[in-house]
DNA sequence: AATTCACGCTACGATTTAAATAGCAACGCT
DNA sequence: AGCGTTGCTATTTAAATCGTAGCGTGAATT
């Protein structure tokens, strides 16, 4: 049986209380997802074109991730246009953008 | 040997570009990395704190994201106050408190 | 000086998750 | 009927994480 998918309220890896933040850092903090997120900004894709998006990662953990997701109401799936951002997951990714301008000023000082 | 952090400017796991942001991506979408930076905040934690903080976490992990977090600027270790968030990774928390009000407006809504 | 205690870990086997690759059923188009 | 695209599933292999035990150091206590 599959992992159930971090959802608010309930009790998630890490977190008795259920405090939405955490399911949502479980939800997040998993391989791909915030890049699938990323990666539907512009609008809809399709299975394969999104899976190209995130650089060839496996169909198997892409459509794990993308069931999540779904359950999370973050993202969905209208048949002919692929999958695209719920609205939801449009009003979350609003919070990606400036996380994006960060990084790119922390391009200039890490200790590298 | 460790997989390396990501950094902005590497190349990471699925990016050949190294934009910031898939680095951070990569960087955050690691478990329990998001929480520690979430749970930082406050103040300065023990490792044994911040572990009990992140639910019993085993302390394998715990040590490999902040290595990872360390080496990333997000995080520091001050001897005699444990471990706190660098100037970098304040910063950088500040994008996760709107993030936590609006998980708790999500609470309402999804198909729970 | 010996003991205790908290701190920051490391080791290691067990389990879970993800990667890599192949391939299939359903649909639309010609 | 043949072909291409889509959205997956199946299988095997590799990597990440879990869970528990315990070590070395330094400061405080007895």
């Amino acid at each position: 049986m599959a992992k159930s998918t971090p959802l608010p309220g309930k009790k998630v890896r890490g977190s008795e209380t259920g405090r939405p933040i955490m399911a949502l850092f479980d939800l997040l903090g998993r391989r791909w997802a915030l890049r699938i997120l990323w990666e539907l900004r512009a609008g809809p894709r399709t299975f394969r074109d999104l899976q190209q998006a995130c650089d060839g990662a496996s169909p198997s953990v892409i459509n794990t991730r993308l069931r999540e997701l779904r359950e999370a109401a973050l993202v969905r799936h209208e048949s002919g246009e692929g999958y695209e951002l719920a609205p939801q997951g449009i009003e979350l990714s609003k919070y990606l953008s400036p996380i994006n301008d960060w990084a790119n000023y922390w391009d200039n000082s890490p200790g590298k």
